[in-house]
DNA sequence: ATGGTGCATGTTTAC
DNA sequence: TAAACATGCACCATG
C-alpha cells in the first residue's frame, strides 16, 4: 500500500507505522486503522472490529456500539465468538453483538490506494501486504491493479511506463504513484467505475488472480504474483504476496532467489485446474488472532475442508498449522505451540502445569495432551505434552505439518497433518503432478489421503537433499546444524580429520625434493598436502593389495595399484596403470555384486566405527581409524574378517589423541604384517626412512663440526655443550613433561628398532617401558616414524612446511631419538598421561 | 542406566 | 533488538 496519507483532513499522517492493519475480519479482509486519529478504512461485511478499551469495554469502531461484560477484567479476557458475539473469559457471560448493515462503509472513512469502487456499497479490494513490503510496487503490479479496476485511461500510461522501465524493474511506490499522478489525475485513478457491475469486477479480479499465477509461473523473475483479495474471499498466497514484494525490492534479490508462488497454484496450472489452490487462510476468530503470523495460517483447500467437514459431520474451522520441528516430532513428546496460536485458540491457563486438553484426530480418535507453558524470558512458551503417540499415529515427522482445527459448534479441537514432500509446498517452483492427482502436500484430513511419491517414500531428509533454496530456507527451521550433526546420514558429512588423512595428496604445484634413502627415492614437499580422491582398499584372493577408484565421469570403478595416489578429480583417462581400462567406454573393473559386497562391508565398518565412537563418548578414533581402514582393506576380500577393524587403544588416551600409541594400527588381531604395503604402512615406513636419513645426515654434520671444534679452546667447547644441553632440555619440555632422559630415549629407540615395544606402551612412562619388556610389535618402527605425519594430523590449518617442520623437530629428534616426538600442543593436550 | 521434567540458552525472525 | 522458538542439559525419579 505504501506510505499513505490518512484521508482525514485533520490528520493526514503519512508515516506507515502509524497505520495498523490490526483488525482482521471474519470475511478474510482487514480494516486499517489510523493510529493517530482513529479513522478506520475497512472492507468489512459485518461490523465486528472492536476496539479494546480498558476495564473490559469494547467498542465497535464502525457502529460505535460498546459492550461490557459486567466484570472489571482486563481487555484480554474476551474471546471472540462466531458472528459477532463475544464472551468474557472471566465471567463467561456471552454478549451478542448485532452486526451493522452489510456493505456499510465506515462513516467518514475513505478507501485507500488504487481502489475500484462502485458506490458506497461496493467492494473494496485492499492491499494487505506486510508493512515491510509496503513501500514497493512494481509497475507490472500497478498495471494489473489498474486493469482490474478498469481505469482504462491509466492503463495505457502504465503500459508506457512499464515499457520505459527495464523488464521487471521495480519502483518505489511513491515514485510510481507520483509518475502516475503526473500523467493522470489522482482523482481519475481513484475514481469509482460505476459503469462496471460488481460481478464483473469480481470476475476481473479472479481473472487477474489466475493471470498473476500464470505470470509467475511463466516468468521466474516475475515480480508480480500477488493476488489482491476481494472482500469476502480468503486472502490468497499471503506469503506469496509477501515474497513477491520482497523480491520486488531489489532485482538482485529477485535474481538470487526463485520467485515463490503457490505450489498449489502451480499444480493447478499443471493439472488443468484439477486441484484446489492451497492458500493461507486468515486465522479464525479468537483471542489475539490478529497477531498470528501468516506462516501459521491454515492452508487447507476448500476441497479438503469440505471433505473434513463431511467426515466429521461438523462445521470445521481451520485454526492454525505448524511445521514440525525435530524436537516436536522427537521422542520427547513435546510439541511447541506458537505462542499466539496457543493464546488464541487454546483455553487460557494461568499455571505452568497447565491443563489436560482433549483433541481428536481426523479419524475421530480422542487424544489427551497436557497443554501447559514454561516461563521464558518474561514470556511463555506453550507446549503440548504427550503428543508422541498421536504423532506416531499420524505417521508424521519433522518437516511435516500438523494442523489444528475446531469443530463448531462445540469448540472441539481437531488435530490433522499434512506431509511435507520432496517438491511440494516447500518447493514452490518444482511442483509436480502426483500419480493420484493430488497436489503435493496433501493434508491428511480424510484419513486416507497421503502423499504419493514416485519413489514410494520420503523423509524430511529427502527434502533436505533437494537443492532448492526455498525449501532449504524453510527446512532450516527443522534441520538446523545440531540436528544435522546428529543425523546418522549426516555423519557421512562429518569427515573426521583422521578420515581426511586418506585423502591427503601432494599439492600439484608442489615440486618434491627427491631424497635417497637406502637407494630408495623419497619425495619431500614444502607445500602442505591437498585432498585427493577417496578410494577403497581391498585385496584379492591372491592376497595382492589393490585399491578401487571411481571415475568422476562414468562412475565406473577401476582397480588401481595400492600405491596409486589420485587427485581429487580422477577419471578413467587418468588410469595410467591399465591401458585397457583407461577409457570410460571400458567395462567396469568390478562386478556389481562385488561392489555391493564391498560397500556393504564398508558401511558395516563405518557403522561399527561410529557406534564404537559413540560408545566411547564420542571419542574420535584417531589415526587408528586410518590404520583400521587399511586393516579393513586388507580383509575386504574376506568379509568375515572385516571386524578386525576394532582396535584396543589404550584407555589412557583421550579423544582426539594422535600420540604415538593412538595412531598405530592395532596390535594383536588385525595388526599389519611387516611386509604390509598398505597405504598406512607404506607411508609410515617412508616417513621413518626419511627421518632416519635426515638424522644420519645431521649426525654426520655434527660430528664434522665437533671435529672442527677439537682445535678450539676448551671454553668454547663447554659453551657449545651447554647450549646443546639446553636445546635438549627444551626439547624435553616440549614433550609434554615427559621426563625421559636422552639416554632413556635412545635406548627406547633401540628397543623400538628391535621391534620389542608394544604399541600400547607409552614410551615416556617408565612403568610402561618396563612392562613392555616382553612386548613385541612389528610396527614399532612405524611408531618412531610417524612424527611428520603427526604434524599433519595436528595442524589441519596452516600446515607448516613439512621440510621446515622436520628441521624444527630435528633437535628434538636427536635428543629423544625420534620417539613419539609429537607437536607441542597436540599431544600435550590430547595425550598427556600425567594429566590423567 | 535410563527417561522424564523444567529451565536455560542459542538461533531465528519480526519489528 | 526483542520476542519467539528450538533444543540442550542439569536435575531428579525410577528400575
Amino acid at each position: 500500500m505504501g506510505s499513505k496519507n490518512c484521508m482525514n483532513e485533520a490528520c493526514r499522517k503519512t508515516t506507515s507505522s502509524e497505520w495498523k492493519k490490526g483488525w482482521s475480519l471474519k470475511s478474510g479482509g482487514f480494516a486499517t486503522l489510523c493510529y493517530t486519529c482513529g479513522s478506520s478504512y475497512e472492507n468489512s461485511v459485518f461490523c465486528e472490529t472492536f476496539h479494546f478499551k480498558e476495564s473490559g469495554w469494547r467498542e465497535c469502531k464502525i457502529c460505535g456500539k460498546t459492550v461490557h461484560c459486567g466484570c472489571t477484567a482486563s481487555k484480554y479476557l474476551y474471546e471472540y465468538m462466531d458472528f459477532g458475539g463475544i464472551s468474557c473469559l472471566s465471567c463467561a457471560k456471552h454478549l451478542e453483538i448485532q452486526p451493522v448493515q452489510p456493505f456499510m462503509q465506515t462513516p467518514g472513512a475513505l478507501p485507500i490506494g488504487p481502489f475500484m469502487t462502485n458506490g458506497v456499497k461496493d467492494v473494496y479490494p485492499i492491499v494487505t501486504e506486510h508493512k515491510r513490503n509496503d513501500d514497493k510496487f512494481s509497475t507490472e503490479r500497478l498495471l494489473q491493479l489498474t486493469k482490474a479496476v478498469g481505469a482504462n485511461d491509466v492503463i495505457s500510461k502504465l503500459e508506457q511506463l512499464r515499457r520505459e522501465e527495464s523488464m521487471l524493474k521495480t519502483v518505489d511506490t511513491q515514485t510510481c504513484v507520483s509518475n502516475l499522478r503526473q500523467q493522470c489525475s489522482s482523482s481519475a485513478f481513484l475514481k469509482p467505475d460505476i459503469s462496471r457491475p460488481k460481478q464483473e469486477v469480481k470476475d476481473a479480479y479472479e481473472s487477474l488472480s489466475q493471470q498473476s499465477l500464470n505470470f509467475s509461473l511463466a516468468s521466474p523473475l516475475g515480480s508480480s504474483s500477488s493476488v489482491l483479495p476481494l472482500r469476502g474471499e480468503v486472502i490468497e498466497g499471503v506469503e506469496q504476496s509477501k515474497s513477491s514484494f520482497q523480491h520486488g525490492k531489489t532485482t538482485k534479490q529477485a535474481l538470487s532467489k526463485p520467485v515463490k508462488h503457490s505450489p498449489a497454484a502451480s499444480s493447478e496450472t499443471n493439472k488443468g485446474n484439477i486441484a484446489q489452490k492451497r492458500f493461507a487462510r486468515p486465522p479464525a476468530d479468537g483471542r489475539g488472532r490478529t497477531q498470528l503470523l501468516p506462516r501459521y495460517w491454515p492452508k487447507i483447500t476448500d476441497q479438503e475442508l469440505q471433505q473434513l467437514s463431511g467426515d466429521l459431520k461438523s462445521s470445521i474451522v481451520p485454526l492454525f498449522e505448524k511445521i514440525l520441528s525435530a524436537s516436536d516430532a522427537g521422542r520427547i513428546g513435546r510439541l511447541v505451540l506458537p505462542k499466539a496460536c496457543a493464546e488464541a485458540y487454546f483455553p487460557p491457563i494461568n499455571q505452568s502445569e497447565g491443563i489436560p486438553i482433549r483433541i481428536q484426530d481426523i479419524k475421530g480418535k480422542q487424544w489427551t495432551f497436557q497443554f501447559r507453558f514454561w516461563p521464558n524470558n518474561n514470556s511463555r512458551m506453550y507446549v503440548l505434552e504427550g503428543v508422541t503417540p498421536c504423532i506416531q499415529n499420524m505417521q508424521v515427522q519433522a518437516g511435516d505439518i500438523v494442523t489444528f482445527s475446531r469443530i463448531d459448534p462445540g469448540g472441539q479441537l481437531v488435530i490433522g497433518c499434512r506431509k511435507a514432500t520432496n517438491n511440494g509446498e516447500l518447493l514452490d517452483s518444482h511442483a509436480t503432478i502426483l500419480p493420484n492427482g493430488n497436489s503435493p502436500g496433501e493434508t491428511t484430513y480424510s484419513g486416507i489421503t497421503d502423499t504419493l511419491l514416485p519413489t514410494g517414500g520420503r523423509t524430511s531428509d529427502d527434502s533436505m537433499q533437494q537443492s532448492n533454496p526455498v525449501s532449504e530456507k524453510k527446512l532450516r527451521n527443522i534441520k538446523n546444524k545440531r540436528l544435522l550433526m546428529h543425523n546418522d546420514d549426516a555423519v557421512e558429512l562429518r569427515i573426521t580429520w583422521e578420515e581426511a588423512q586418506e585423502l591427503l595428496r601432494p599439492s600439484p604445484a608442489a615440486k618434491p625434493t627427491i631424497v635417497l634413502v637406502e637407494d630408495l627415492e623419497f619425495e619431500e614437499f614444502d607445500e602442505p598436502p591437498i585432498f585427493g580422491k577417496r578410494t577403497i582398499f581391498t585385496s584379492r584372493l591372491s592376497g595382492e593389495q589393490e585399491q578401487l577408484a571411481q571415475c568422476d565421469i562414468c562412475s565406473k570403478w577401476r582397480r588401481l595399484p595400492v600405491h596409486a595416489l589420485l587427485s581429487a578429480k580422477w577419471t578413467c583417462s587418468d588410469n595410467i596403470w591399465d591401458s585397457n581400462r583407461c577409457s570410460c567406454s571400458a567395462a567396469d573393473d568390478i562386478s556389481p555384486q562385488d561392489l555391493e559386497a564391498l560397500f556393504t562391508s564398508n558401511n558395516e565398518f563405518k557403522k561399527r566405527r561410529i557406534s564404537d565412537n559413540v560408545s566411547k563418548e564420542g571419542e574420535p578414533s584417531g589415526l587408528d581409524a586410518l590404520a583400521t581402514i587399511a586393516v579393513l582393506g586388507d580383509n575386504m576380500g574376506d568379509m568375515g574378517e572385516s571386524s578386525a577393524g576394532a582396535t584396543t587403544r589404550h584407555p589412557r588416551h583421550r579423544p582426539g589423541c594422535s600420540c604415538i600409541v593412538c595412531i598405530q594400527p592395532p596390535s594383536g588381531k588385525g595388526k599389519h604384517e611387516p611386509t604390509c604395503k598398505c597405504n598406512v604402512c607404506s607411508t609410515v615406513k617412508r616417513r621413518f626412512k626419511t627421518l632416519m636419513m635426515r638424522k644420519k645426515k645431521r649426525q654426520s654434520e655434527r660430528e664434522a663440526e665437533l671435529a672442527q671444534e677439537k682445535d678450539k679452546p676448551a671454553l668454547a667447547k663447554i659453551c657449545f655443550e651447554k647450549e646443546e644441553e639446553k636445546v635438549a632440555g627444551n626439547a624435553l619440555l616440549n614433550m609434554n613433561h615427559h621426563q625421559e632422559n636422552e639416554d632413556g630415549n635412545r635406548m627406547h629407540l633401540e628397543e623400538a628398532k628391535k621391534g620389542r615395544l608394544d604399541l600400547n606402551c607409552d614410551p615416556y612412562r617408565e612403568e610402561d617401558v618396563i612392562a613392555e619388556e616382553d612386548g613385541t610389535s612389528l610396527t614399532t618402527l612405524m611408531n618412531v616414524a610417524t612424527l611428520p605425519f603427526d604434524m599433519f594430523l595436528g595442524k589441519p590449518n596452516g600446515w607448516p612446511s613439512l621440510e621446515a617442520s622436520v628441521s624444527k623437530k630435528e633437535d628434538n629428534l636427536d635428543n629423544v631419538a625420534g620417539e613419539g616426538a609429537v607437536l607441542p600442543g597436540v599431544s600435550g593436550q590430547e595425550c598427556n598421561p600425567e594429566d590423567e
